[in-house]
DNA sequence: AGGCAGGCTTTTA
DNA sequence: TAAAAGCCTGCC
């Protein structure tokens, strides 16, 4: 279907912007996006006309919620005070485009457990690794194959051998204990998305190799608490540098997370 | 109570 | 060799 789409939507600059780590870019530019048991092949056609692989159907049921498209990015953006914030305003400027995706929470779970003390290139060898040796083999619309995220089930399954072989390191363990919590209920993934915000992040730092920073992150990006904002070494370079007297996180309020989104990825781009 | 040091696997640059 | 979208334990 062609798909109209007025808001911000940039594919390249969210496949690098590090909340996602199993988009890829095909020969022709469009991008290869797994998510749950489905796959879409997008690519952009104009300034605000995409080509994607579902039907009409599949968009409404599907990639519409995933992309988040009901939140107007352009406005919140457009809150951002040049003036006030010289700083904000240009990360936004700059990374225009990123949206915070609707991924799925066992996902982000177990995505962003193996991202600590790791970059990014490592972080996606390590999940695709996972993804071979536990996930089912499917074929995207194209045609080609590639692999589901499995489920926490094929997780606990997996052989300690199979395990190694993701080169988690010592993260191995933090996976295996998160993947049983999950089968075992005493984790109810489910339950995280209806509490609150304060329930929430409880609930993920008691897991093991949970703490604040992989606890926000799952916020954002898999359980789409939009004010989470999650503090890695970058972000609190940032704030050591760019906001020596202090942030305004309490005037920014409910979009902390889209704006930390925005100065992680352009901060990271500076740095390079 | 809350902060700090040291250790932890492996990869990347 | 240092750093990487950190966390855990032990100590104070």
């Amino acid at each position: 279907m062609i798909l109209e789409f007025n808001d911000d939507l940039n594919l390249k600059k969210i496949a690098d912007s590090g909340q996602c780590f199993r988009w890829e870019e095909l020969e022709d530019g469009s991008f290869r996006v797994p998510h749950k048991d489905s796959c879409l092949i997008i690519r952009k056609l104009t300034d605000d006309t995409y080509e994607l692989s579902c039907d009409e159907g599949g968009y409404q049921r599907i990639w519409k919620d995933y992309l988040d498209a009901d939140t107007d990015y352009r406005s919140i953006r457009g809150r951002i005070s040049k003036k006030k914030d010289p700083f904000l305003y240009a990360a936004a400027a700059d990374q225009q485009g990123i949206r915070i995706l609707k991924q799925d929470p066992w996902e982000a779970l177990i995505s962003f457990i193996i991202s600590q003390n790791r970059n990014i290139p490592a972080i996606k060898r390590s999940i695709e690794l996972l993804c071979e040796k536990a996930g089912k083999k499917r074929k995207d619309p194209l045609g080609r194959a590639y692999y589901s995220f499995p489920g926490p089930e094929a997780v606990r399954a997996m052989s300690d051998e199979d395990l190694a072989g993701c080169r988690l390191g010592y993260r191995d363990e933090y996976i295996k204990r998160t993947a049983a919590a999950v089968c075992d209920s005493s984790l109810d993934i489910k339950a995280l998305t209806e509490c609150s915000e304060e329930e929430a992040f409880d609930r993920l730092i008691s897991l093991h190799g949970v703490g604040k920073k992989v606890a926000s992150c799952v916020m954002l990006f898999g359980l789409h608490f939009i004010n989470a904002f999650p503090v890695d070494v970058w972000v609190k370079r940032i704030l050591e540098n760019e906001y020596p007297s202090g942030y305004p996180m309490d005037d920014y309020a409910p979009y902390n997370g889209i704006y930390q989104q925005y100065m992680f990825a352009y901060y990271r781009k500076l740095n390079e």
